[in-house]
DNA sequence: AACTTAAAAATTGTTGACAATATATAACCC
DNA sequence: GGGTTATATATTGTCAACAATTTTTAAGTT
């Protein structure tokens, strides 16, 4: 009754999404910086192509919400900014708390042995080096358990799309694991509610847990007055 | 510190978000039907363009997951089913009930006033017809909820991409209010929570009805198998 | 007749040019 | 000199043509 259509990238990927990728991680690592305006002609010159293909590539930007687009007057990259941050933080909290409560439902039990030998890992890591596991520690965990949702809905809003600005955030504010080893037996408490298959829970602490990284981002930025400006 | 920028749509709408609103409809009506595909020659031969701002509306219906796009294939229009529409319940669910809890503690006094009139409308309708208001009655008290909520991404997301989406299942699905009376006690229960500032409550509350209508939905299919299978 | 292979048609991706609008520059007035 | 209007420039929106890829059609083979 199905046919498993096997989503093999048939041919050349297509200068579009060649494209995309580029400026998406030009604008997340701060290249082209919060604000700057996104010329079509200037960009096709530099990439050495036309401007459709570009035009392509910031329509998909726009999906990511890395990029703010006005009719007949262009496209600026998203202005970061203490709360639009806090927005963010707040759909992440339901969302991935979400993830987790259909995890717990749905995971199944190789997924839940991959979710376990990634925590053992960061853990012996830890208890190794002193350090939290660098950048993709807590992404890895957060990207398993939304993937072991099985919501496709879910997943595409926040890996396809959110998760842009996430990284957006992470690096121009240097968000990395200030308290990571508060982050990991966040983690083994999520773990453990999926791994007991109890969805009220693992919604709550993941829930907490994302409270517990705004909260604590909130009090760093407010701190250190830098970043709390908007620029018109 | 700030400076509003009212958004006027300063002159002539472009033609791609006429398009873009005439395609959306048309997905929504179910007159270009789920899994058919949007060949961009034809639509703009139908609608006499070229093929640039056809082009650039499918994109925006990607924004909004009512088309689905693969590379050098084309776009066909999302294919509705059971599973797929609980995916979108399980999101509508924390993202409203998220908006209320926000909406409890940001919602201005007009605001506030706004939603009780609307809700006292709603009633005296159905006290004196017997009927629950058709078609934007529900509408409209979630859209206010939402906007209230002042979380701009939140609001965003849910306006402008996941309720085209669910205005197309409403509508293909023939989902209106068979349970008026249980729905509008409901938001009676929501508009108390946020009148008492109470988030929790509010957030439960919302959870609750928008839970309580998936599984009336689910109930209502399950029992009349008609849009069950899955056309590949 | 069923399957494989090759050609043909149609469609999407890409390019460059023109039109409509907005921004930047310069002229003008007070 | 500050501010307003008009001109010039640049940019986005739109259009039509070409290239790359897929789907359809037809021919050929077993």
């Amino acid at each position: 009754m199905y046919k498993e259509i096997i989503s093999i990238n048939s041919s050349e990927p297509t200068l579009t999404e060649q494209l995309t990728a580029t400026l998406r991680d030009a604008i997340i690592a701060g290249t082209l910086p919060p604000g700057s305006k996104l010329s079509e002609p200037k960009l096709a010159q530099t990439y050495q192509t036309s401007r459709g293909p570009i035009r392509e590539a910031i329509r998909r930007l726009e999906m990511m919400q890395l990029v703010q687009h006005v009719p007949y007057e262009g496209v600026r990259v998203v202005n970061l900014s203490l709360e639009h941050m806090v927005e963010l933080y707040h759909l992440r909290e339901v969302l991935e708390g979400k993830a987790a409560a259909l995890a717990a439902e749905h995971i199944s039990t190789e997924g839940l042995q991959e979710l376990r030998e990634l925590l053992t890992l960061h853990k012996d890591h830890q208890q190794n080096t002193g350090e939290y596991m660098q950048a993709h520690g807590d992404y890895d965990f957060h990207y398993k358990v939304i993937i072991s949702s099985g919501n496709r809905l879910l997943i595409q809003q926040l890996t396809d799309k959110l998760y842009y600005l996430i990284r957006m955030y992470r690096k121009q504010f240097s968000l990395m694991s200030s308290r990571s080893d508060v982050a990991l037996r966040e983690h083994e408490q999520v773990f453990y509610a999926i791994e007991a298959r109890d969805p009220e829970l693992a919604e709550m602490v993941m829930r907490r847990h994302i409270i517990r990284a705004r909260k604590e981002i909130e009090q760093r930025l407010l701190s250190t007055n830098e970043h709390t400006e908007e620029t018109s």
